[in-house]
DNA sequence: AGATTCTTCCGAAACGTTTTGGGAGTCAAC
DNA sequence: GTTGACTCCCAAAACGTTTCGGAAGAATCT
């Protein structure tokens, strides 16, 4: 409750001294040490975090900026991740503050305020773009960040990521194994890397079979969109027998096509995530996932490493996908 | 970028002018306060934000205890909650910090730490108990907080709550109107004040209509522990031929229970907190919410005006519960 | 002309901590 | 009996802001 003044003046000690058996330093005699200790137990002293963080320059926060809009990273995850990093920052007592983005101002004024107010020491980002300028503005004020997602900035930043090539190449070949030649892609929107990476993925995986990579919809990363993206695609005069979708949510929306259209039920489906739901849909939805437990902890590892000095190069964390076999991506395959 | 001293000597001007130029008071003249401001934004100058906590003694920060352990709280809602919490908060120049618990430490040490280290200025509770000892130390402070939830605390406190009783009642209710009569109830862990409620709106409405209220099993708000305590209820002799859950988490866990058990798809069943999983299980899962558009801004609008000194009688809001209607519900009742 | 008010500015204190740069005392070595 | 090393402690500065209590000068009133 009291302040360092208030305890020095009860022990007919000088404020310094306080402090510094505080601190634990070692010019401070044990005994007197001791005394000290035990007199700020009881006091139930706490330093002035203000103060602290006034005269050591450092703002002991971090700030996550919060995507309001439907994004990449589906909530149940994103909880869990915050929980995690959280946690782990605590231990090196840092506190995670939320960032969200008010409507009418964009991410890289909310980054602007928290960065140039010096009211965080580092910064986590998610739902990265491919160009995206608050990676930018960090990288130009030197302030330590990573990132959930890569991005294509030439100079090289921390970050974890999925590996969504590798992910939906293997998904397509999987798809092609099982005879499919016309599998199509729900894309998210190409300005996320996530959503492009993943495109990309399964072109690549098109291309090299010698299929035609024609069958691709974009739309928002959302029930919604994936709705409209794959009504887009059943209406080619030449249908899909396999959709890969960009996430689970999109794939649910595309579920809800297949359903209203006929024949809808002999179309394969994947989608990515592994939403708590997708194991209810019918069929059950088969998806991918991240490896590695702790997301969130992991995250903020590497933001501590980075704040510590470690190169962005080293920093750099890519986890494989796991396929998650459910029903829906083995429906009967009529013969073309 | 700079700050004051700097912003002041590049005008010419003394800092006290400064400072009170931009923050608008009127001892300044236009002229100067308009000169003032220019430089300032040409300079990206922001106010360092600890040197005006230290000086105002207000943290402008407000934390919120993460539930790490399942809570009744499903994750996707806490995620939107949190959100535009965040937001609303960020209007009055608060931000939100989260305050995750650490194995081995309890949600008391938590606050304790936040609130005597003067790191922030008010507090949001969530997952409450009845007798919460957060609530009984963060009213020894003085502190303002709001709570997520009832408790029963004798002093009044600002809440939010959905009003489990009725909720409850009504859906008992609806059950027997339906001509059951062996009604069970899932419970949560009784220490939880939501889970508490419920169980009396349960036992009310079998009370009132003379049904034993005999068949309630409680076990953990997960889906595990739905998944048990259904099998207790189902192994009674005579079995209930409906279920009320605390939770659709529980609830999942129940529909699980049924599947594996003769009969048990003649069994009725509802839970609460209309999880969007809910809606794909099968059959889809009846359920309950909370009516109130954006829970996380009416929440913070309360911590605001509890800052505000407002008396915690009048910052206590009990919103009705709104029934899901789905397929689980009704299922065929077999004639007893 | 003197007294009063208004306008516009500023010096200095305060917020509570950490850290710099010693200072006084003790003890052993020379 | 001077020197140096060591132990234990402290005064004061610094972090950057806000705000209290004027002060100087101009304008208005008596």
């Amino acid at each position: 409750m009291a302040n360092l003044k208030q305890l020095a003046q009860s022990l007919g000690l000088s404020i310094t001294t306080v402090s510094r058996a505080l601190d634990g330093y070692s010019d401070v005699s044990a005994a007197t040490r001791q005394r000290v200790r035990d007199a700020a137990e009881k006091a139930g002293y706490r330093p002035n975090a203000s103060a602290r963080r006034l005269r050591k320059q450092r703002a002991e926060l971090v700030a996550i900026t919060l995507p309001s809009d439907p994004g990449h990273i589906g909530p149940p995850h994103f909880l869990d991740m915050l929980s995690g990093c959280a946690e782990h920052l605590a231990t090196a007592g840092l506190n995670l503050v939320i960032a969200p983005v008010p409507r009418g101002e964009s991410e890289l004024e909310i980054c602007r305020r928290f960065v140039d107010g010096r009211r965080v020491d580092a910064m986590l980002l998610v739902r990265t773009k491919r160009r995206d300028e608050r990676v930018e503005f960090l990288q130009s004020r030197g302030i330590p960040f990573v990132t959930n997602g890569r991005t294509e900035s030439i100079v090289p930043h921390p970050y974890i990521d999925g590996d969504g090539f590798s992910g939906f190449f293997a998904a397509t070949r999987r798809f092609q194994a099982a005879s499919h030649c016309r599998i199509g892609h729900i894309a998210g929107p190409q300005e996320y890397y996530f959503a492009h990476v993943r495109r990309m993925g399964w072109k690549a995986a098109m291309d090299e079979a010698g299929l035609e990579a024609d069958l691709c919809a974009e739309g928002a990363p959302t029930e919604q969109g994936g709705y409209l993206a794959a009504l887009e695609l059943l209406r080619q005069p030449s249908r899909p027998t396999a959709l890969i979708c960009a996430t689970d949510e999109m794939a649910m929306g595309a579920l809800r096509a297949l359903r209203e259209i006929d024949g809808g039920s002999e179309i394969s489906i994947v989608g990515h995530d592994d939403l708590p739901m997708s194991a209810y849909t019918s069929p059950s939805l088969s998806t991918m996932r991240m490896t590695g437990k702790n997301l969130g902890a992991s995250f903020a590892s590497l933001l501590l490493r980075a704040i510590a000095g470690e190169p962005a190069e080293q920093l750099q964390e890519l986890h494989p996908l796991e396929f998650v076999d459910r029903d829906s991506h083995r429906r009967p395959l009529k013969a073309a």
